[in-house]
DNA sequence: CTGAAAGCGCTTACAG
DNA sequence: CTGAAAGCGCTTACAG
């Protein structure tokens, strides 16, 4: 009896079998028009016989291509990060292309060491999904595969493909809702503040540092001068707010309207639900992925950007 | 000036470089002791300046292994599978193995089209995180390449690997600490429940299943007959009962408590946190490579079991 | 429509 | 210590 995985059988294999040529299996396998459809169905009934599957390794050498591409995202943990995934995937997948995963775990060294293992295994491109991939790895990488970046690094180098969302108008959205329920005040405090970000060119600048145990203080404190809204940069900082808010007593959204970005797993799950800005995370995907089939192809990189939706949820009062 | 990413340089073009043959550069980059050091120098200096890799796929090719092994994952978004999935990373980067990830998005025909592509990528075994895995499908693979399951799928086929954790005692463990905040009846009532499933032979028998509703509802209704503990078998449906239990008016683990298994991430964010059965993930990830380490030498299956700790936290009244 | 030949980039005996 | 040769399993012109 044939022990199982003995050794694969071979091109050679079927064509012995079939009596035909090496070259004539490799084209009917393979679904060549030129093949007799009689000698196709013999072909392709003895390798289904033997179990026949063309040697990826052999295949690509000859064809100088995997099929294959890499997402490596920067913490494998994060649902933001999964959801691109998947994203890419699916796009992947009705493009015939294959995907392997790697994990960055939020260390640069990690992110260096997995890209140098997916060029090792001979992936055609690379998706890299992290906000914060220092410029240089991605510079010395980029030179030696096609390379697209779904977030907002920095100084990202020329001939990168990169996908993110408007940070901008997310904030903006945020910020829009959270004033409906803002005192008098602290509109016109948000107005001047908007308005001194305007006199300084700072237009884009969406993210007032505060520190989350002085925040809850204050707010804790009461007066006039406490916040009765947050908008925070990510959804792990509002759910570490949300949480400090309830350790203090400080009710939410009652005393204290607490807005997140990302729209993370836990957004819905914590109590109070938690109000957040939500990136099209699938679509980023399947952008990225699309854009670098069109780097494989030639084409030159460009920059896309994905617009971002509120999710109204439990932890920021309704307008009023 | 060279053109990035035109051809990469072959062992070919580092030969004529170092004025040497092929066979010498093959040698020399392996680090076979055989070349003289001077030659060595020479060889390596050309590699390094034309920036030579090795072809994967030729090498892959030659040698029948490619070195790496794949993890795939019933659902990328659980951090039970991917602290799993570090575990078999970090014993792989030990062993100079690569590791590609999949994830099977809890859908058997999802797993099945990732073993497949992983497959046809030429991994050299594979991993699979599920505790659901279809025996069918595992069968199929198994045939066609060394597999380790962590977790515990009924009806392994003979020949697959298996790392899994010992549920009876964790769920013990769970017992036994809840036990002690349960009244004078409830311990009667537990004891002869057990007892009751020893008689049956059902010793290992750990879940008695309850529907959230009755069982809030029950609680809230209050009377000698309600529940004050309750041991879930995982930690999904232990964080849905403590939001049950908050929406209902039921404090926890004052009026109940509650323990999960597998001490997800959430477990510790949530409030009140919650108290857990932790497996060894990591631990079980490493024992999974080693495991296919060994298959891929030719040594016979196993069944590994890995033995959970209890981690307490607010979920659940301290004994008294 | 089909077969023989060359070649993808490497490794591995096998001679010198 | 070093080189020439064969071969891994495929695909791709190139002849018939």
């Amino acid at each position: 009896m044939r022990e199982p995985r003995d050794r694969p059988p071979t091109i050679h294999d079927v064509a012995a079998a079939a009596g035909v040529s090496k070259s004539l299996v490799s084209l009917a396998v393979r679904g060549d028009a030129g093949v007799r459809a009689e000698t196709r169905a013999r072909i392709l009934d003895a390798a289904d016989r033997l179990g026949y599957r063309s040697n990826p390794w052999a295949r690509s050498l000859v064809r100088g291509r995997s099929q294959t591409i890499g997402v490596l995202v920067d913490d494998l943990r994060s649902g933001y990060h999964t959801d691109v995934v998947h994203g890419v995937e699916d796009a992947a997948e009705a493009g015939g292309m294959a995907v392997v995963i790697a994990d960055g775990r939020r260390d640069r060294e990690v992110l260096r060491a997995r890209l140098e293992r997916m060029l090792a295994l001979g992936v055609d491109g690379i998706v890299i999904v992290s906000g914060q991939a220092d410029a240089a790895t991605i510079g010395d990488f980029a030179r030696r595969v096609p390379l697209v970046v779904v977030g907002r690094p920095v100084d990202l180098p020329l001939g990168v493909g990169q996908v993110s969302n408007d940070d901008r108008s997310g904030m903006r959205l945020a910020m829009h809702h959270l004033s409906g329920s803002m005192r008098p005040a602290a509109v016109a405090r948000r107005d001047s503040y908007l308005a001194m970000m305007r006199e300084l060119g700072l237009e884009d600048a969406t993210v007032v540092e505060a520190d989350p145990a002085v925040l809850i203080a204050t707010v804790a404190g009461g007066g006039g001068e406490a916040p009765t809204a947050v908008c925070c940069a990510n959804d792990r900082l509002a759910v570490d707010l949300v949480g400090r808010a309830f350790d203090a007593g400080i009710r939410v959204p009652d005393a204290l309207s607490i807005a997140g970005y990302d729209d993370i797993d836990l957004a819905s799950k914590l109590r109070p639900t938690l109000t957040s800005v939500d990136q099209p995370r699938r679509d980023m995907g399947a952008l990225a992925l699309r854009q670098l089939t069109d780097l494989l192809a030639g084409n030159p990189a460009r920059h896309e950007v994905a617009t971002p939706t509120l999710v109204v949820r439990e932890s920021t009062a309704q307008a009023r």
